[in-house]
RNA sequence: GGCGGCGUAGCCAAGUGGUAAGGCAGAGGACUGCAAAUCCUUUAUGCGCCGGUUCAAAUCCGGCCGCCGCCUCCA
């Protein structure tokens, strides 16, 4: 690992405040992730998170740590079985395609992959576990075939969000759909089959688990009763994770997560995403649009986690212009490594990307700021450029700079090495240009590079030859 | 109603007591056959509003206005 002056730190939820990180095991960080409903396509905002916890991920890679990351799939829930029952299919026949397209947009977004995905109907065995250690330190009731959780008796709930329990308030939300429980606030472990839905059989009787339950399972099944970070969306703090805290602690009698991070909801054209407000965007109406994934992931990686992002078509072309200004560095470096020049070290060079990576570091160490550590790889670029503009670059040193402009890309994941050669009617138009330049033929010249324009391929002359790149 | 967050240039977004980062867009210039890329210059006497503390405030305190989130299954 790297030494540096200053520690990673993490915002926690639960302390709300700053704090160093030091993981349980040494070297080896297990976190836990909240994952999608797989009800339908996950949306735009929903993706901020997988990408905030994907930066965590990578980051705590580059750091040096070992890290075991599980994000749950959760397959059965209200809106589940109520859209399988409309079509007459299973739940898993109406889960399994939106797990593929989540995968899907997963790599499209170039999220690095998780150690594990379970799917929470594949954990009813360790939910039914955990449901009956509850009940055997009586921390369970059963009313109408359901099992339900009795907050009075975890002393320490609310702790994380700061919700008291007498605070929340009882009446409008909770309505007589609900099942009569001793106390409105209490949630259900175990929800009593009702008819057609899908159901288990289990020693509680015929039913479902409640919501909460999966993630205290999976996560125990696979990261163990106490663990380093939980992630999810800011709406997640309460009930969702402060549920999880109490069950998992009144069934484990230890403590469960040392550092909680949210990341803040996204908001479109500074509202809400909302079906009916029509601004709401899975990825792929955004891809359909024409947005390119990286300027998307870049959209997504320049905001700090924790502060409000609002989505608009502004946005996104801004964010297009910053992610190409940052590939066509790239590109001139990879072209100078190419040209194989001999050249004598420039140590202002060395200097600036000494100076970048440190503040790099230094940024992302303070709570994921990729807002200022992305501003210190444009300074970078900045001055590497103008370097670059007065200096031949020997291929030794370019290629430190490229090592060093990928290995920060190990955390930002935006730079796309050139996937595919021209196509040969390409070259060939490129290379009839050359001539019709040769040749002063500049009407023709401009024809041709418009008409390659308009096919997505952009031409720079430059003094070492013609340069292209798409879109 | 309770709890929490935010309000900085046309847009995105840093800055949490010392005199306004960075990106995009705009303007002028260098380079170019013209462009593109790159570089240079330029773009907030002011950080929602009104008071206060201080030698000094976007930053602290009080009040007000506006926006957003959570308050039982939504990342």
């Amino acid at each position: 690992m790297t030494q540096a002056a200053n520690t990673l730190q993490f915002y926690n939820t639960e302390t709300k405040r700053k704090e160093p990180f030091t993981s349980i095991e040494p070297g080896h960080v297990r976190m836990y992730t909240c994952g999608p409903t797989v009800y339908d396509f996950a949306h735009i905002g929903n993706y901020r998170a997988y990408v905030f916890e994907d930066v965590l991920r990578r980051y705590l890679h580059y750091r040096g740590y070992r890290v075991t990351q599980v994000m749950n799939l959760t397959d059965v829930e209200d809106k589940i079985i109520r859209r399988a029952q409309e079509k007459g299919i299973t739940i898993f026949e109406h889960t399994v395609p939106f797990i593929e397209a989540f995968f899907e947009d997963l790599d499209t977004l170039n999220i690095e992959q998780a150690e594990h995905y379970p799917r929470a109907t594949d954990y009813i065995p360790q939910m039914l576990e955990i449901i009956r250690t509850l009940r055997e330190k009586d921390y369970t009731y059963e009313r109408d075939g359901s099992i339900y959780y009795r907050i009075a008796k975890f002393q320490s709930y609310g702790r994380l969000s700061g919700i008291r329990p007498d605070e929340v308030k009882s009446g409008a939300r909770i309505d007589s759909d609900e099942y009569e429980k001793d106390d409105a606030r209490d949630f259900v472990l175990w929800k009593g089959r009702k008819e057609n839905e899908h159901f288990w059989e289990s020693e509680f009787g015929p039913g479902r688990p409640g919501w909460h339950i999966e993630c205290s399972a999976m996560s125990k099944e696979f990261l163990g009763d106490h663990f380093d970070i939980h992630t999810g969306g800011e709406d997640n703090i309460f009930p969702h994770h402060e549920n999880e805290i109490a069950q998992s602690e009144a069934a484990s009698g230890v403590k469960f997560v040392n550092y909680w991070l949210h990341c803040r909801h996204l908001l479109v054209d500074g509202e809400k995403m909302a079906k009916s407000k029509g601004n709401f965007f899975t990825l792929r109406d955004l891809i359909q649009r024409g947005h390119h994934p990286s300027a998307i992931r870049y959209f997504l990686v320049a905001s700090h986690y924790r502060s409000p992002l609002n989505l608009s078509e502004e946005a996104l072309k801004a964010s297009h212009a910053a992610w190409t200004r940052i590939m066509d560095f790239h590109t001139r470096i990879v072209e100078i490594i190419q040209r194989k020049v001999d050249a004598p070290r420039v140590e202002a060079l060395d200097a600036e990307w000494k100076k970048f990576v440190t503040q790099f570091e230094t940024h992302m160490d303070d709570d994921l700021d990729t807002p200022r550590a992305l501003a210190s790889l444009f300074d970078f670029i900045k001055e590497s450029n103008k370097i670059l503009d007065a200096n031949p670059i020997a291929q030794s040193q370019a290629k430190q700079l490229l090592d060093t402009l990928k290995r920060v890309d190990t955390v930002i994941g935006v730079i796309k090495e050139e996937e595919a050669l021209l196509d040969e009617e390409i070259e060939q138009l490129i290379q009839l240009r050359q001539d019709a330049r040769k040749q002063k033929k500049f009407a023709l010249a401009d024809k041709i590079r418009d008409e390659l324009a308009n096919q997505g391929i952009i031409l720079e002359d430059t003094r070492d030859g013609v340069r292209w790149k798409r879109r």
